[in-house]
RNA sequence: UGGGGCGUCGUCCAAUUGGCAGGACACCGGAUUUUGGUUCCGGGUAUCGGGGUUCGAGUCCCUGCGCCCCAGCCA
């Protein structure tokens, strides 16, 4: 990453770094970006991660890439490798820093064994019912187990046989004894270590006991010399025992600082609803486009650079917030604009005849592939008397402001000519235009005429015996309301999904130029948005479509108000 | 109602640590334009409430209110 992006004012991890930094509590700065291998990467993740490696890269430091798998009920391998394909997308680089916390089973073992030994931590052969109750509520501190005290060799013994096997899931677990009536419920002699007898995917069958995640993360943080684990806002709690276990085992102690998670308007963000999303087939895929998953946004035509520019504007901070969705659109298209190449493509047809020109001549005009860079040069589009615009660019009654091609109106073709709407065809039985009929004038070929005569408008078209046939799909919010997680009591998130997120156009007419284009590849379609080649399902000579997101829409705005 | 955290334009983030509340997106208006795009110019709107300290408070003190998180052998 080595493009300059949009520089945003300090926030308040740069701050505490920095004040580490000048005083000397860490002289460098290490982070890590420490996902679960248990579902795909979303756009909240993309947010982490810039924060990892971008503030970490900005000292000069570096950031580990370490899969938190200490749960071999819920992980699995095929989304190690999914993770790795999203990081490295969006531009960020681990180099050979890539750890799993299991590479530290037998460490952190260990460290439980020294706990043990210490006297602070216990062989707990409660229920998960009886801990639970055991532990009190919010408002009532708990009780001690009956098996807290245990001696230290009865304590080894026993955790040594977990270890061996010798008991089944659940039958007992290690808790650090801390403080049974601390206001803060994870002080509550937490877990440390369970049984699972499951295969994990990384360690087979080697151990049946795996230790929880607070009983992991900062050891693995330790150990990896971490300065900065950077993460969300309900870790906060989890701090206090973060530093317990360091400071208990003595060992090196990372800073856990924490930040508020994205949230952004008509989607939703969490793991649990994503998976229902695809599961209740309310989307086609965890890559479907309309999802908020790395994976979706690049099939959708969404640039790592837009999504870090996007990532640098939200800014970071402890509190709630719901991000407008029109922030991350409007990074997309300043990235688009700048750099995709421009072309003519018809979506909805309206079949136009120009009456005084040739029945058989084609032309070719010229058009400009990106009037934001001269670099991008020119192109050749050919033109017929046989034409298709866009269905929303003609009306046979215009309303107030409309600017385009109407009965008895002159508008301009786009790099072709200017044309006048002489005589519509209608269909008799429903009185829909299925034709409109031009004419042209010679003189105003590439679109400037002669005389200084002004037009109000321009529309794109495409030459009718030239056009490739294509599928487009148009692509619209998941939900119909901004906060769909703000659901009434006994309502769900599902009922505001928007039923038109996806509309289907399979007769768009293309200029011949797309054709071809590269599976993956974005483009502007002029005067509609930017599009890109589907990377699966488009094929050379049958491409298919879909719409990243819309240009601005001024006329849009002007109808909806009337 | 125990503990932890958070309240600044419609939205998100700032405010040199007590000195004229600023930026971005959104919105509204105008100019330019062979994309009703882009670009350019202009505009409005905010310190949760109540007290206090101070020449001066978003910032400090007191008090009230609201929102988020925590009672997994999930992370």
């Amino acid at each position: 990453m080595t493009e300059k992006e949009t520089p945003q004012t300090t926030n308040f991890i740069r701050d505490a770094i920095k004040e580490d930094l000048t005083k000397g509590r860490f002289t460098k700065v290490h982070t890590r970006f420490p996902p679960e291998p248990n579902g795909y990467l979303h756009i909240g993740h993309a947010k982490a991660i810039c924060i990892d490696f971008g503030l970490a890269q900005e000292f000069g430091g570096k950031t580990n890439l370490r899969f938190d798998d200490t749960n071999p009920a819920k992980e699995e391998t095929e989304y190690v490798g999914a993770i790795m394909e999203d990081i490295r997308w969006l531009g960020f680089n681990w180099e050979d820093r890539l750890f799993y916390a299991s590479d530290y089973f037998e460490k952190i073992y260990e460290f439980a064994v020294a706990l043990i030994t210490k006297g602070k931590a216990y062989v707990d052969d409660l229920t998960a019912d009886q801990i639970r109750e055991y532990r009190g509520t919010l408002t009532q501190p708990g009780r001690e187990s009956p098996f807290r005290n245990r001696s230290i060799e009865e304590n080894l013994d026993l955790f040594s046989r977990m270890r061996a096997g010798e008991f089944a899931d659940g039958a007992k677990v290690v808790r650090a004894k801390i403080d049974m009536s601390s206001p803060n419920i994870n002080l509550r002699d937490p877990v440390m270590y369970r049984i699972i007898h499951k295969p994990h995917h990384r360690t087979g069958d080697t151990w049946c006991i795996y230790p929880m995640y607070d009983f992991a993360h900062g050891q693995s943080d330790s150990l990896e010399e971490i300065t900065h684990s950077l993460c969300s806002l309900e870790y906060e709690d989890h701090r206090p025992l973060y530093d317990w276990f360091v400071q208990a085992l003595g060992i090196y102690h990372p800073r856990q600082i924490e930040f508020a998670r994205l949230n952004l308007t008509y989607t939703v963000m969490s793991k649990r609803k994503l998976l229902e999303l695809v599961k209740g087939g309310h989307v086609k895929s965890w890559d479907d486009p309309r999802m908020p998953t790395l994976s979706a946004m690049r099939r959708r035509g969404y640039t790592p650079e837009a999504i870090r520019n996007f990532c640098e504007r939200i800014g970071v901070a402890k509190r709630d917030s719901i991000i407008d969705m029109q922030l991350l659109e409007f990074c997309l298209r300043e990235d688009l604009n700048k750099r995709v190449p421009r072309a003519m493509a018809v979506l909805r047809p309206l079949k136009v005849v120009i009456d005084n020109y040739p029945d058989i001549a084609t032309e070719e005009l010229d058009a400009i592939n990106n009037p934001e860079d001269a670099a991008a040069g020119a192109r050749k589009v050919p033109f017929s008397k046989v034409i298709f615009i866009e269905q929303d660019d003609f009306r046979e009654i215009p309303p107030p402001k409309y600017y385009r091609l109407s009965p008895g109106t002159e508008v301009r073709l786009r790099y072709a000519y200017f044309i006048t709407c002489v005589s519509v065809v209608k269909n008799p039985a429903t009185g829909i235009v299925t034709e409109v009929h031009c004419t042209y004038d010679p003189a105003t070929r590439g679109g400037d005429s002669p005389d200084g005569r002004k037009v109000k408008s321009t529309i794109h078209w495409v030459s009718a015996q030239h056009a490739v046939d294509a599928e487009v799909r148009l692509y619209d919010y998941l939900f119909k309301v901004p906060d769909p997680d703000n659901v009434s009591e006994g309502n769900d998130f599902k009922m505001h999904l928007n039923p038109n997120s996806l509309e289907i156009l399979p007769t768009c007419k293309l200029e011949p130029g797309l054709a071809l284009a590269a599976p993956g590849s974005i483009w502007q379609f002029e005067r509609l948005g930017y599009f890109n080649a589907d990377q699966f399902d488009s094929k050379p000579g049958k491409p298919v479509f879909n719409r990243t997101v819309t240009l601005r829409d001024t006329w849009a705005k002007i109808e909806k108000k009337s």
